[in-house]
DNA sequence: CTAGGGTTAG
């Protein structure tokens, strides 16, 4: 079976014909099934700008066109062809002095039909074949197809130009293909680097090939290894290895190596580059120094938007929000005109700072700009959108992708409407979307509100069969889930189970044990924990420790903790820490010092920590401090139900029924309702 | 062959 493609849309290629044939496919066992199976089924060819073939397992069995005047378009053809054909078969091309040396070791004066069988032979050797499949009797056959095609091409082209040839395939032809498996869709970068190693002194475009692979990989920290390795063989990057090389500093938040970088930037005189500096920028805003970026902002050539927008982007993901926005004014004073990634961030920014105010401003910048994707049908721009309808500027959205699902449902979490959220994962489904990491941690935090256990389950068992199961963030996600659900069990063993555990997993663990009634436990993670250098416990971690020392009842262990929190590691002392102490030591009865520490607080109590007063004046029976705390509250706004119940509760114990009813008067004139209770449970139907 | 974009667990 034989497939030919006319390409009739283009005059000079209507005459040229490419076979692509299929029989050694379907019929032969024989071959490597990996051979003709790339990562996509779909094989896609680029031919030109107008031109895509898309076949399954190609092979090309290149034909040469009888009239000479289409061979020049024809080479160029398999020049853009080579690199998918040769990175399709895996075949690694031999190092460029070994053909040369083949050359050379020819008789230089013959004819031109052993000229012609020199040059065919260079070819396979460039191809690789008898390398790869020297044992294969029809993939030979296949190959010498595909060998004879291509250099019957090159005979056309290049007969007289020996010299000529020799760089064509070895300095045009490898760059191609490195671009080709290091930056085209069907990368594949293990391939790469076997061909770069054939490389015995590649240029620094092949080297910013690789680097910049690798940049945009899974492993950005290969690309800082290429470009140590290639300053090490003598190699001196130019100006576009800075970029790539930084990008993966940024990535990796690697500060100390992108300092180095730095100081290469400045060795080699690109410090000045507009590109450079600008990477540079972000580099240190990634690395979290925005001092070192505003210094580096200072000294970029020009202030162009990409300038200004990495230094709002950089403000904006080191939480300082409201410097971004200021930023963005001063652009705005500079005359630079905004774009729609510079509004984006500077959404961001009134979003993450809460200004209201700001926001609906830059809302109608945007539409005075023309950006406003809800202004007309055309122009949708669908990032912008979805930072507008995070900003809550927006209530429906026509179009949606991944990420706008993700946004409406980790909004909904927020508003603690999980059912609303659950839904939407579900409508979401029916849209065709697959739902990625970030939409698993939504729902997975839904179930976690809504106590829905059937429904957490299937959503970690699904999690377990994917790559997601290894995640830290998924697997807090779950532990947390389990905690709020009442399994602690499983909470445990996913816990367990975790490869990577940040400050937020043991975080996790130790507050579901604290709030399981295992303090003890609880302590004991938390101790775990510390033995572990990787990681730094912060604000909440401690809350975690702290309510789990309440729990148990061991203040002194608890005050050690508190002091060490802040001595220690620096972290200022939250209302909801003081709520811990509060509650830990007027549970213990210990009712001056939790007195001393109020008056102590350099932070205005809340009702939290005035009820935690009051829940132990009424373990305690001590109705005067309860008097006292009452004044206080009195003074206080209006609030929830529960200091007034407990209020309630301790003068009826002591049978101060006066003071009850003056506490419900209170109640009534505040136009507080007692919140009624309520909790659900999850039952599994028994059948027969 | 080069720089900047939305969602994200305790």
């Amino acid at each position: 079976m034989q497939l030919i493609l006319h390409f009739q849309s283009q005059p000079v290629l209507a005459k040229q014909s490419l076979c692509f044939s299929y029989p050694f496919v379907k019929t032969k066992t024989s071959l490597p099934s990996n051979l003709f199976a790339p990562k996509s089924p779909i094989f896609t060819i680029p031919l030109s700008r107008y031109h895509q073939i898309q076949t399954h397992n190609p092979i090309l069995c290149a034909r040469k066109n009888k009239r000479r005047n289409g061979s020049q378009r024809l080479t160029r053809l398999l020049l853009q062809l080579m690199p998918a054909i040769v990175s399709n078969f895996k075949i690694l091309p031999q190092p460029l002095d070994l053909v040369v040396e083949e050359f050379c070791s020819g008789d230089g004066s013959g004819g031109r039909k052993s000229l012609l069988l020199f040059l065919l032979y260079g070819v396979l050797v460039i191809c690789g074949l008898g390398l790869l499949f020297g044992g294969d009797v029809e993939s030979n056959v296949l190959f010498c197809g595909l060998g004879f095609g291509l250099s019957g091409v090159a005979m056309v082209q290049w007969l007289d130009k020996i010299g000529i040839f020799a760089i064509f395939f070895g300095g045009v032809l490898l760059s191609r293909l490195v671009d080709f498996c290091t930056n085209s869709e069907a990368r594949d970068l293990g391939y790469a680097k076997k061909v770069f190693q054939q490389i015995s002194q590649p240029s620094v475009y092949i080297w910013n090939s690789m680097i910049r692979g690798y940049s945009n990989s899974e492993n950005p920290v290969e690309s800082l290894i290429m470009y140590r390795e290639m300053l090490q063989r003598g190699y001196l990057p130019d100006n576009f290895t800075f970029p790539f090389v930084l990008k993966s500093c940024s990535v990796i938040a690697d500060y100390r190596y992108g300092k180095c970088v730095h100081n290469c930037i400045v060795k080699t005189g690109y410090g000045l580059e507009v590109y450079g500096s600008t990477c540079l920028l972000r580099m240190y805003a990634s690395c979290a120094d925005m001092e070192s970026a505003l210094k580096v902002f200072d000294i970029i050539p020009k202030w162009n938007v990409v300038a200004w927008t990495s230094l709002i982007s950089g403000f904006v993901n080191n939480s300082r929000a409201i410097e971004a926005i200021k930023v963005f004014k001063d652009m705005e004073l500079h005359n630079v005109q905004p774009n729609e990634i510079t509004m984006v961030h500077v959404v961001v920014a009134c979003a993450r700072s809460r200004d209201i105010d700001t926001g609906k401003l830059v809302h109608s910048r945007i539409r005075q700009l023309g950006f406003d994707p809800f202004g007309s049908s055309f122009n949708f721009n669908v990032v912008l959108a979805t930072a507008l309808l995070d900003m809550g500027s927006v209530q429906q959205m026509a179009q949606k992708n991944l990420v706008t699902w993700n946004s409406m449902i980790s909004a909904y979490n927020q508003y603690g409407w999980a059912e609303e959220a659950i839904d939407l994962f579900s409508d979401m489904r029916i849209a065709g979307f697959v739902p990625d990491q970030t939409t698993f941690l939504g729902v997975i935090g839904a179930c976690a509100q809504l106590g829905a256990l059937a429904f957490g389950r299937s959503l970690h068992s699904y999690v377990s069969k994917t790559s997601m199961c290894k995640d830290t963030t998924i697997g807090t996600a779950l532990v947390d889930m389990y905690a709020k659900i009442g399994d602690a069990g499983s909470a445990r063993r996913i816990f367990e189970n975790l490869q990577k555990k940040d400050v937020m997993a043991w975080t996790s663990m130790i507050i579901c044990l604290a709030t399981h009634g295992h303090g003890m436990e609880a302590l004991h993670i938390f101790r775990k924990m510390q033995e572990d250098a990787s990681v730094i416990p912060d604000q909440i971690t401690y809350i975690g420790v702290l309510s789990a020392c309440s729990h148990i009842g061991l203040v002194e262990e608890g005050q050690r903790h508190f002091a060490s929190m802040v001595n220690l590691y620096g972290i200022k002392p939250t209302a909801d820490h003081y709520c811990c102490m509060v509650d830990l030591l007027s549970r213990a009865g210990r009712f001056d010092e939790a007195m001393r520490l109020l008056e102590e607080m350099p932070i205005q109590p809340n009702v939290a920590v005035w009820g935690a007063l009051l829940n132990g004046c009424e373990i305690h029976e001590n109705v005067d401090l309860a008097d006292q705390v009452r004044r206080y509250i009195t003074e206080m706004e209006p609030h929830g139900s529960g200091v007034y119940v407990l209020l309630s509760n301790i003068y009826a114990r002591a049978g101060r029924w006066q003071e009850v009813n003056r506490v419900r008067e209170l109640m009534k004139n505040r136009n507080i309702a007692k919140n009624l209770g309520h909790s659900s449970v999850e039952m599994e139907l028994l059948s027969s």
